[in-house]
DNA sequence: AAAACGGGGCA
DNA sequence: TGCCCAGTTTT
C-alpha cells in the first residue's frame, strides 16, 4: 500500500497541478459559466466511455434541441437515439431520457444536487453522481475517474496503471489528496482528471511538459512497466459489433425494416449465423434499443 | 468479482 | 491489431 504523501508533498502538488490547469485547460463548453446542470449532466453520460473530441459536437446537437430535461423527457419519438449517433453504448441515451423523466417526476424539473439523489438517477453510477454534483454544483465530492486513477497510480503510489478495478486504497488516497477549501477541491479534481487527460496518458505520457514529474513517484522509480497486462475486449465477430450494425442500419431509416432486409444489409459486411443474428435482434428489443412489429424492427418510441 | 455493453482513432 | 476512452448495470 502506498503510503499517503506528507502535507507538504500534496500542497505541493495541488499548487502544480492546479496551476497547470489555469494556464492549459481545453475551453469545453460544459466547463463554461453560462453551461447549465443539465449541460453538464448530458456531457457525464456522453464523456463515458467516449473521448471528449467525439462527444463535442453530439453535445452540441443535443443541447440545442433538448435544453432542459424537461424538453428531453417529452421527446416521444425515437429521435433520441439517432441524435446519440455513433457515440456507441446506446443504451446511455435511454437511461438518459429515463433520467430526465425522474427528474421531472420526483424533482421538480430540476437537476439534483446532491450526490446521493443524482445516483438514484437511472445511468448515475459511483463517478458520474460525484462529477455532477462538483463540476455543476461546486460540491467538494471525491471524484474518481480513470484518468484521476493513473495520475494518482504514477504520481504517489509509483506504479504505471492502477489497479484493474477501484479499490478501497485507490478511495482512501483520493480522500486524502483532496484540498480543504470546496472550491480548491473542484478545481483539483477537473485538473487532476485534464491532467491525465492531456499528459499523463496511458500509452505515451508527456512527463517533459508534466508539472509533479519533479516528484512523481513513477518517474523516480524508473517508470517501471504495468505489473499486469491489461485484456482488451475483442470486438470483431462479437455480439456487440452485430447489435452496433443493426442499431445502425434503424437509424438510417424512418419507420420499419424487414428483419429480412437487415439480415441481408449486414451480411455486406458480417457473417452471422442464425442463431446470433436471433439472438442480438432478441436483446436489442429486450433492452428497448429497438421495437418488433411483425417482420418488422424498428427504433423505439419512447 | 466478472461479464456485457459501441465505436473510432492512434501506435 | 491491440489498446484506450470523464462507467454503469447485471450476473
Amino acid at each position: 500500500m502506498p503510503q499517503t504523501p506528507t502535507p507538504t508533498a500534496v500542497a505541493d502538488a495541488h499548487t502544480r497541478i492546479i496551476g497547470w490547469f489555469d494556464a492549459h485547460a481545453r475551453d469545453l463548453p460544459w466547463r463554461r459559466d453560462e453551461c447549465t446542470p443539465w449541460g453538464v449532466m448530458v456531457s457525464e453520460f456522453m464523456l463515458q466511455q467516449t473521448p471528449v473530441a467525439r462527444v463535442l459536437p453530439v453535445w452540441t446537437e443535443w443541447m440545442r434541441r433538448w435544453p432542459t430535461p424537461a424538453d428531453l423527457a417529452a421527446e416521444p419519438s425515437p429521435e433520441i437515439l439517432r441524435a446519440w449517433g455513433r457515440l456507441g453504448y446506446p443504451r446511455r441515451a435511454l437511461r438518459l431520457h429515463a433520467a430526465a423523466q425522474t427528474i421531472m417526476d420526483e424533482h421538480d424539473g430540476e437537476v439534483p444536487n446532491t450526490a446521493a439523489e443524482l445516483k438514484a438517477l437511472p445511468g448515475v453510477g459511483e463517478y458520474t453522481s460525484a462529477a455532477i454534483a462538483c463540476f455543476a454544483f461546486d460540491q467538494p465530492e471525491v471524484v474518481v475517474d480513470t484518468n484521476i486513477r493513473r495520475v494518482h497510480a504514477r504520481a504517489f503510489s509509483g506504479r504505471a496503471l492502477p489497479e484493474k478495478s477501484l479499490t478501497r486504497a485507490e478511495m482512501s488516497l483520493a480522500t486524502e489528496l483532496m484540498p480543504a477549501d470546496p472550491e480548491q477541491a473542484c478545481r483539483w479534481n477537473a485538473a487532476t482528471m485534464e491532467l491525465g487527460a492531456l499528459v499523463c496518458t496511458a500509452r505515451s505520457p508527456q512527463c517533459r511538459v508534466c508539472p509533479v514529474s519533479a516528484s512523481c513517484a513513477w518517474l523516480v522509480a524508473g517508470s517501471p512497466e504495468a505489473h499486469y497486462q491489461p485484456k482488451g475486449q475483442s470486438w470483431a465477430g462479437t455480439d456487440r459489433q452485430l447489435r452496433g450494425a443493426i442499431m445502425a442500419l434503424l437509424r438510417s431509416h424512418d419507420g420499419g425494416t424487414a428483419l429480412t432486409a437487415i439480415r441481408q444489409r449486414v451480411e455486406e459486411s458480417l457473417s452471422p449465423d442464425d442463431a446470433q443474428f436471433d439472438r442480438c435482434v432478441s436483446s436489442l428489443v429486450a433492452d428497448g434499443l429497438a421495437e418488433r412489429t411483425g417482420d418488422e424492427l424498428s427504433l423505439p418510441r419512447s
